[in-house]
RNA sequence: GGGCGAAUAGCUCAGUUGGUUAGAGCGCCUGCCUUACACGCAGGAUGUCGGGGGUUCGAGUCCCUCUUCGCCCACCA
């Protein structure tokens, strides 16, 4: 051992060059690949990947969930189990043809002058050849995903899975067609599911109209509403049928102001007395609660307002709307038409209004309520299987607290509009034959022909809602529904979930749901919801408010060791983390800090071990160990427990279900974090090593051998309990 | 309208079933360029644990209440 003199490794940490070199050598020697067969010798352990958008552009929070994920992962698989870490993109309907219509857009054209064929054909090339780059950005933070295994939603293999689950509902009557009021976006030209329509609180108006009554003019009744251009559809006002203000004038038709219709009164409980004057406009076509109330009184449902949010008349609005109102945008109309009630003396008064509004999760466009014909799947069957297991500790969420929110959710569950009136998406199985008006064909294979007339067929418009492809990713992604698939029987169901509580009602719930009906199993035992990531002022990090980190920039910068560690380290159970975009070394200097404390406890044992095995550590006589020696020893002993105990149980111990001892056990990254850093610096480096620094710089002696030994014992455990993060 | 969460050192946060002097990182102060590391080492200061009340031998930890932030859900006409 030359003890002299020079320094073969810089007394810092290059992160860039060491991190660029190792991803390809993992990936070459395929450590990260899970194998079926090993499946039945060893423990599987499996993470799906929340799927990102496939157009998205890595950004810190993908950056949070995916090193979590990644920590997991790689924790199990050095305890020996077959891991399984399984990546790919959504190809997102809405989104993603969003992006592509604004293309389009700057070129001065639509969809619609394209065609849906070439349209189609368009965004699968816009798909194909920018898409999937997030995948990429992971491996740049090291992600150790089985790549060989990576799915998309829309490909073949996923479209039969879909497919089948559509067919498959329907054959156990949870899929039809319903003709009701859904939440419309009239920019994307969309219907959308209740989560898709997002609530913003609002400050609004409530418009106080006055309705005459028809033969008796000194009568009337004052509706309120907050959106006045719905008058021209209403059919009717409604009064609670206790009401005894109202009783005098149930039966009696009033006088639509600006069209001049007869509208009767009518009594119905939905009427809350207590509110505004009591009295409610019904706009059958344009409120999903007057829908009901219409049918309930068989009243028409006139539409008078478009697909495109344009005021005119639709449908059954003959005489309905004014000519000076046809064709303006329904803003437009609200402000023209409280104008004219204003001159018509039907005008009231006006007064401020809070009340939350319906937004489209994609654009941001305040939703329109419209009537369609839309395809749902009857919820309530799968919500009690989702909730059965819950029950039973067959699933798990962390933080606990989440489980009312799930319970409540699926308790009050309604029933899923999965149809979209976009292109881009799995086309609704369903075909249609106008020549002999045969029921429709629900078809897990195309219908080219009539099975009844031979006549041509025509395949259903509309595609499905993208989250009734991605809530069959834990199952579409390993060969369902090909029961006999060899990663189906080895790897579902999987073991831990890891995503943010924003799609615990799109994703997660109906995963679960999925998972439970056509497998009989939930597709994980453990859901892991954490936090957002923020910066100082608690803003959410986003790209509208510049405020953002590129994860890039901190691996390029700190190393993506450096960007994982301020992960983990941060991540209390459920806790939002807080970065700063303005001062990257406050956030990430520490990480890159730690790991070149680390490099240099290899300097130092690089120059007092040097590279000749040394003395295993169990060889070692009791009596020839120094308290140091015992001392760090056990302390590397207890950081191992530790951090094993603050990242699991892996698993239920049972196999089955979670006890009430162990449900609400493991997951604590910072906690892992902690203990490995108390153990590598705090003991391994500041104590031990220091206490070793006689021994090891005194001339070559009997003790000389037994420090080299457990020191390299040390450090080598001290890099395998860091390797997960 | 219903539900949930948070309030602990200047900042970001730990404090698992109530139990001796309340912890960490960053920041700050004082020494140190000591042959692994100045992206470092040694040492130090810092908190009526949001306010009020209560239970208890004992409360950051349990109960009530108030205040302030934040989140979720809801057929808020």
């Amino acid at each position: 051992m030359n003890s002299s003199d020079q320094q073969p490794l810089p007394p810092q940490y290059d992160a860039a060059s060491t991190e660029a070199e190792w991803y390809p050598k993992w990936t070459e020697h395929g450590v990260f690949v899970a194998d079926a067969d090993r499946a039945t010798t060893r423990e599987p352990f499996v993470i799906v990947m929340p799927p990102p958008n496939v157009t998205a552009v890595l950004h810190v929070g993908h950056g949070l969930n995916n090193t979590v994920q990644d920590v997991l992962v790689r924790w199990r698989r050095m305890a020996g189990d077959e891991a399984l870490w399984l990546p790919g993109t959504d190809h997102a309907g809405i989104a993603t043809q969003n992006v592509v219509e604004k293309q389009l857009a700057a070129q001065g054209q639509t969809r619609f002058d394209l065609g849906r064929d070439a349209f189609v054909q368009r965004v699968a090339e816009f798909v194909e050849h920018t898409g999937g780059e997030i995948l990429t950005q992971l491996k740049a933070i090291g992600s150790s995903a089985d790549w060989t295994r990576t799915a998309y939603t829309f490909s073949p293999e996923l479209s039969v899975a879909v497919r089948e689950a559509f067919v498959r509902l329907h054959e156990d009557g949870l899929v039809y067609k319903g003709h009701r009021v859904i939440h419309w976006c009239p920019r994307c030209g969309t219907s959308l599911s209740d989560e898709e329509a997002e609530f913003a609180d609002t400050t609004g108006k409530l418009y106080h109209l006055r309705y005459v009554v028809a033969d008796d003019p000194s009568l009337s009744i004052v509706v309120a509403t907050t959106r006045p251009e719905t008058m021209l559809g209403d059919v009717a006002v409604a009064v609670n049928p206790d009401d005894e203000r109202y009783t005098a004038l149930v039966g009696r038709d009033l006088v639509l102001p600006l069209n001049g219709k007869r509208i009767p009164v009518i009594a119905d409980s939905y009427t809350d007395p207590a509110f505004g004057s009591g009295a409610v406009k019904i706009t059958p076509a344009h409120d999903p609660n007057d829908f009901e109330v219409g049918k309930r009184h068989q009243l028409s449902s006139p539409v008078i307002i478009d697909a495109t949010g344009i005021v005119r008349e639709v449908e059954d609005a003959g005489g309905r709307v004014p000519a000076e109102l046809t064709g303006l945008d329904r803003f437009a109309a609200r402000t023209a038409i409280v104008k004219m009630l204003d001159a018509a003396g039907a005008l009231v008064t006006i007064e401020p209004h809070q009340h939350s509004v319906r937004h489209c999760y994609r654009c941001d466009t305040v939703v329109e309520p419209r009537l369609s014909d839309q395809w749902f799947v009857r919820m309530k069957p799968l919500a009690e299987k989702a909730l059965a297991v819950l029950r039973s500790g067959e699933l798990r969420i962390l933080p606990d607290r989440w489980e009312a929110v799930y319970v409540n959710w699926l308790e009050g569950i309604r029933d899923w509009n999965i149809s979209r009136q976009i292109w881009w998406g799995h086309r609704v199985p369903v075909w249609y034959c106008d020549a002999c008006g045969t029921a429709p064909i629900v078809s897990r294979t195309d219908v080219a022909a009539c099975p009844s007339c031979g006549g041509a067929t025509r395949q259903d418009d509309d595609v499905l809602d993208t989250w009734f492809s991605s809530w069959l990713w834990p199952m579409s992604t390993i060969g369902w529904p090909n029961e006999n698939a060899a990663d189906l029987k080895a790897f579902y169901p999987g073991d831990v979930l890891v995503t943010a509580p924003e799609i615990l009602f799109f994703w997660v719930s109906r995963m679960v749901m999925s998972g439970c009906w056509f497998m009989g199993k939930a597709p994980f035992h453990t859901v892991y919801l954490h936090g957002t990531v923020r910066d100082m002022e608690h803003r959410k990090m986003s790209k509208s408010l510049g405020n953002g980190i590129d994860p890039l920039d901190v691996v390029r910068l700190y190393g993506a060791d450096a960007l994982r560690w301020t992960m983990v380290a941060g991540l209390g159970l459920g806790v939002d983390v807080m970065l700063d975009p303005t001062d990257l070394d406050k956030s990430f200097a520490p990480g890159r800090n730690f790991c070149t404390k680390l490099w240099n406890i290899g300097r130092f044992l690089l120059s007092r071990v040097g590279t000749e095995p040394v003395l295993a550590v169990s060889a070692l006589p009791a009596h020839s160990l120094t308290a140091a020696d015992a001392w760090i020893l056990a302390r590397l002993d207890v950081a191992i427990a530790e951090c094993d105990a603050a990242l699991g149980p892996a698993r239920p111990a049972n196999g089955m279900a979670w006890t009430d001892a162990e449900r609400g056990r493991g997951l604590r990254l910072s906690e892992y974090a902690d203990s490995a850093r108390r153990f590598v610096w705090n003991e391994l480096a500041d104590w031990y090593l220091e206490s070793l620094k006689p021994r090891l710089y005194a001339a070559e002696n009997p003790d000389t051998a037994v420090a080299r030994a457990v020191l390299a014992h040390a450090f080598d455990g001290a890099l395998r309990l860091l390797q997960p993060m």
